[in-house]
RNA sequence: GGGCCAUUAGCUCAGCUGGCUAGAGCGCUGCCUUCACACGGCAGAGGUCACUGGUUCAAGUCCAGUAUGGCCCA
């Protein structure tokens, strides 16, 4: 098995045959069971979207949950990490259109059933894409149970959350105002609106009194809603409020009459306030209850009229609710919303009732997708009442006490299952996770789209001119139920297992809406005689004339139930893969031991699981903790996102640098704050030279990479930057190729590989088997130098313990380069060099040490450590007592390192950290003095240093190059330096034939004089008598003890001075 | 407008409940092609911890404010 190792480690080499071999022992594979005595351990992944491939913000947090999953399956956790993909509706569908529309085709012209087909074309192709970078990453996912938002197990577990959401009055269709995008005729939810700032105009609208007296100025940012306004509303504080009080304004163009409403919404004019509405408020407000959302609550709040005047595509019609256009208005039917704008103010001009125009900077929505500016549109959509208790009640109450500012008065903690339990690290988030609930609007979840899950639920109009329904018993319903609300009732339907409600319309309009559950529902849900199974039961529905609603669920809809259906919920029976023993998946994992994400996700994803996971499940959390990690920013620090094409794929760095240094690096950079930097190189795909690009600045003020650059190295070569690509203003070819990304962040990750790589190489060169002893080695009869690795591995071991408990994923990073670089490699390899050859007690240490290490390193990089295993188990020789380390053919699975704590010696530490700065002086001198590293010097001692340099067994002079120790009081050869160590004079011969006096004169007052501020510093301290009485006793007497110290080397380099003479 | 984060060595960042004589990596300087590693070793230079106040025996750390940059939400 065990082959020469390479000088340098390359990870190309290695990473793909690691991955197949995981995959072959099905390392990463879990079951159910039912055995209490081993615990669980879960992670559902943040499925990715499938519109496109990981970029570096995946990579960061899918390593960080393999650190954790990797480590607690080292730890004997039955431990699952469910991997998973998104279907994204919107952003998928719009990506896909994107292409059709470069190959000519539209969706509309191909059908819903061949778009549908054509996209999950491209969710195949990415799915794979995303699934090999994972693999590539070394994510240590269980692949055998691979789940899609739109699979049968996922849709089955949507389809039955819909029902049950429905049956129990959670789901309701409302008419009211939503964000609607005219660029792909959906509409959004307010999380997918973004708010960008734009430089528009304030016009001063004059409206005419009907009366004649006059008029009143409106200011408004969008004139063209002025065809819908169906009131101009002023503050009822404003001294003008009472003159026109009662009064009416003639709509100008619509000669509609409306009225003049009080509502201290309206802003009161202001232009000496630093409030830019203030300064340009008129004090008049025209309400346009159909398409402002404030203007909404006024016209709920004074019953005004709501009358639409827009198309789907936002432009003016009088098609969708609009019946009083006049003859005037007709000129503006069927112009775009923007043509429209234009249109009427030069109207207003025109006619002498624009008043004035004013520049005024304003932040508008826009759709996070095409990025138009959304238009609040009155339309029919389905909602989950969110704000209803049993749903953001619930996800309240289960906020830990600890991190929760506020909690309803009737709850007590512990109350109900899955109260208090909610935990956010860091845990500042959970404050956005609170304000978010408690300030929650109900959730539009049906979108315009074909790519997602169709809504099901289908619906048939009844026309009665009598203004009753025909059904008494649905009269008798409705009469029970506010008018526009549904009311349940019960039906052929209702028998057959559907849920049935009917909602009165207009006064002679009523719509009955059956919702249809999936079949397993109706196969565990206890029905009547008349019980039809899924199909026959559409099949009868479509034939008494109800149609399936059109639309699809939100995305984040069956996001919201991850946890949940991959495991096979609500009936785990009916998908034998996700049963075993007894027992299924979702009894064994949910709720599931962790989330990590970022934060723009808490009120998207983390609010809408935790409502539904407790909703379904009696309470049930779908996680304990949530860590929310940082956002990976561009060298400019930028967020880098697709569109800005400062993305990064991680298979790039991989390329560059291999997994595992892409990995550690971005543990250690993973501290909790909320951003980390990563300045982004090139790399010339002509020469392989990595280079910083040229940087443009684009028109919304972005630093990106130009589209095109040229070669370091050859002017005559270009290439493509990811930008110019995202930015469709560059097409890679074959003379411009697209070039790579890289950075140089990553060197220290790849680095510290190297170096690992090394010391299993050198380990495994000097062990030999034969030297090994059947009996476990007694550590406290190794040398001292073995004693004092084990008390630092013991250390190091509770430290990565207590990290991964706190999720301080850079304190793991960190501690490991300590202990490997630091203690084992400069240390403690180059301390037995001269034992090791002859010392089987130190050769059993030395390779429990490395298997040890690789153990410790393997969550953050698994693939060099698991490539460098068999080597190291082949090598080992004779077993430590006291630390447990049983064999295991793959090191993914082998267990974490167990050891006694007793291995941990106090009294050897401190000796060796005395020893070491004995030879950090030593070397200093040696250097300062250029002494040649082979040239063995003597060391001239007192009795105190010279037992400490005999009880570090030989440590002095290996990594000092002192080739022989005398005592200090016998006679000193006529060519030495002093050292001031602890106190005392210390004396090296042997360095050279001449000493500088100058420069040693200087060292030594270089000594004195930094002593000497130490000095002055502690004195200072300890003639405070605030100090001397308030501070600790015990920090006193250290403040003392370095005083002394510091006193004790400076007299001792005083007098080495005076000894120069 | 509300919330959050950052500001520490030339650069990128640690420094958790106040005790620091402020650390790391890269870069820089000098020496070393020493039989694991030049993706290396040894040594060194480099910081008034953004600013102004306050609390405290003690502030990089806590509080208030200011400035600059960034993110999220409205």
């Amino acid at each position: 098995m065990t082959k020469e190792l390479a000088k340098v480690y390359v990870p190309a080499d290695t990473e793909k045959l690691v991955s197949e071999r995981w995959a072959e022992s099905g390392a990463f594979h879990a079951e159910p069971t039912t055995d209490d005595s081993v615990p669980s351990y879960s992670v559902v992944i943040p499925p990715p979207n499938v519109t496109a491939a990981l970029h570096l913000g995946h990579a960061l947090n899918n390593t960080l949950q393999d650190v954790l999953v990797r480590y607690h399956r080292m730890r004997g956790f039955n431990t699952l990490w469910m991997p998973g993909t998104d279907h994204a509706g919107i952003a998928t569908q719009t990506v896909v259109e994107k292409r059709l529309l470069q190959q000519g085709t539209k969706r509309l012209e191909m059908g819903r059933e061949a778009f549908i087909e054509k996209t999950q074309e491209w969710k195949d192709e990415y799915e794979e894409t995303i699934l090999g970078q994972l693999t590539e990453m070394g994510a240590s996912c269980d692949y055998d149970r691979v789940r899609f938002t739109m699979d049968d197990m996922c849709a089955t577990a949507v389809r039955h959350a819909f029902y049950i959401l429905f049956r129990d009055g959670l789901i309701y269709r409302g008419k009211r105002l939503v964000n609607w995008d005219p660029a792909t005729g959906t509409a959004l939810s307010d999380d997918e609106v973004e708010m960008e700032d734009v430089a528009g105009h304030m016009w001063y609208l004059r409206y005419p009194l009907e009366d004649g007296s006059g008029h009143v100025t409106v200011a408004t940012t969008r004139p063209e809603t002025m065809l819908g306004d169906t009131a101009v509303a002023i503050n009822p504080d404003d001294p003008r409020a009472a003159e026109l009080r009662g009064k009416n304004v003639r709509l100008p163009i619509v000669g509609r009459i409306i009225p003049i409403i009080e509502d201290d919404y309206v802003v009161l004019p202001d232009p000496e306030s630093s409030d830019a509405k203030a300064q340009m408020s008129s004090g008049c407000l025209k309400v346009t209850p159909a398409h402002d959302p404030n203007d909404w609550d006024i016209g709920l709040r004074h019953d005004l009229e709501v009358i639409n005047v827009m198309a789907a595509d936002a432009s003016i019609s009088d098609q969708y609710g609009w019946d009083d256009a006049s003859d005037e208005a007709q000129q503006f039917l069927g112009l775009g919303r923007y043509e429209a704008r234009e249109a009427l103010v030069a109207w207003f001009e025109s006619n002498n009732l624009l008043e004035k125009v004013v520049d005024y900077s304003h932040s508008v929505g826009h759709s996070y997708r095409s990025h138009v500016p959304i238009e609040p549109w009155l339309s029919d959509q389905w909602y989950v009442a969110a704000s209803d208790d049993r749903l953001a009640g619930s996800a309240l109450r289960a906020q830990s006490p600890e991190q929760a500012t506020t909690r309803s008065a009737e709850h007590q903690p512990g109350d109900t299952n899955g109260d208090g339990e909610l935990r956010f690290v860091p845990d500042r988030y959970a404050k956005t996770f609170q304000q978010w609930h408690e300030g929650i609007r109900d959730w539009c979840i049906s979108r315009q789209l074909w790519w997602g899950h169709q809504i099901p639920v289908w619906s048939s109009t009844v026309v009665d001119a009598s203004g009753r329904h025909p059904n008494e018993a649905i009269n008798n319903a409705l009469a029970l139920v506010e008018p526009g609300a549904a009311a349940t009732v019960q039906s052929r339907w209702t028998a057959a297992g559907a849920v049935h409600t009917v909602r009165r319309l207009t006064d002679d309009e009523f719509v009955e809406s059956i919702c249809v559950p999936p079949q397993s529902t109706l196969n565990h849900e206890p029905r009547d005689d008349d019980s039809m199974d899924e199909a026959a039961l559409v099949a009868a529905l479509e034939a008494d004339g109800f149609v399936r609603d059109p639309d699809v669920l939100d995305t984040w809809f069956s996001s919201a139930l991850w946890p949940m259906s991959t495991m096979g919920w609500p009936y785990p029976e009916d998908f034998p893969e996700t049963t075993g023993n007894g027992t299924d998946l979702l009894s064994t994992f949910n709720p599931t031991s962790l989330l990590s994400t970022a934060r723009e996700i808490i009120t998207l994803w983390v609010s809408r699981m935790v409502m539904f996971n407790r909703y379904f499940l009696d309470g049930q959390l779908p996680y304990t903790d949530v860590f929310i990690h940082a956002m990976v920013q561009d060298g400019h620090g930028q967020k880098m996102s697709k569109s800005l094409g400062n993305g990064v794929d991680p298979r790039d760095i991989i390329y560059s640098h291999g997994a595992d240094a892409m990995r550690f690096t971005l543990v250690q950079m993973t501290t909790d704050t909320q951003d980390v930097r990563m300045p982004v190189d090139m790399v010339c795909p002509h020469t392989g030279e990595a280079f910083t690009p040229e940087f443009i600045t684009t028109s919304a003020g972005h630093h990106v990479a130009a589209p095109e650059q040229t070669s370091p190295s050859d002017p005559t070569k270009t290439m493509v930057s990811a930008y110019g690509v995202a930015a469709g203003v560059a097409q890679p070819s074959d003379d411009t190729p697209l070039a790579r990304n890289t950075s140089a962040k990553f060197d220290g990750g790849r680095n510290f590989s190297n170096k690992v790589w090394n010391a299993v190489r050198f380990a495994v060169s000097r062990l030999d088997d034969s030297m090994g002893s059947s009996e476990p080695v007694n550590p406290g009869a190794t040398h001292f130098v073995d004693q004092w690795i084990l008390s630092r591995l013991a250390t190091t071991i509770a430290t990565l313990e207590e990290a991964v408990a706190s999720y301080q994923f850079n304190v793991y990073a960190d501690t490991l380069y300590d202990f490997i670089w630091r203690d084992l490699c400069d240390r403690y390899l180059e301390a037995i060099k001269p034992t090791i050859d002859e010392d089987g007690a130190q050769q059993a240490v030395l390779g429990a040490v490395l298997d040890a290490s690789l153990r410790l390193m393997h969550p953050v990089c698994p693939f060099i450590t698991e490539t460098l295993w068999p080597h190291v188990s082949d090598a080992r020789c004779g077993e430590i007592a006291g630390l447990e380390l049983p064999a295991s053919e793959l090191l993914a699975t082998a267990a974490w390192p167990v050891i006694d704590s007793s291995m941990s010696n106090d009294a050897v530490i401190g000796d060796f950290d005395r020893a070491y700065r004995l030879i950090t002086e030593i070397r200093t001198l040696r250097a300062k003095q250029n002494v040649k590293p082979k040239q063995r010097i003597t060391v001239h001692a007192p009795a105190p240093v010279l037992e400490l340099i005999a009880a570090s067994g030989g440590l002095v002079e290996t990594l000092s190059g002192v080739g022989e120790v005398a005592d200090s009081a016998g006679d000193l050869p006529a060519i030495s330096s002093p050292v001031a160590f602890e106190g005392s004079q210390v004396f090296l011969s042997g360095l050279s034939d001449e000493v500088n006096l100058d420069d040693e004169r200087a060292r030594l007052e270089a000594v004195i004089e930094q002593k000497s501020k130490q000095i002055a510093g502690f004195n200072g301290k300890l003639s405070n008598d605030g100090y001397v009485n308030g501070a600790p006793a015990h920090l006193v007497q250290e403040t003392r003890d370095m005083l002394a110290a510091a006193v004790a080397d400076l007299d001792a380099a005083q007098a080495s001075l005076d000894g120069l003479g």
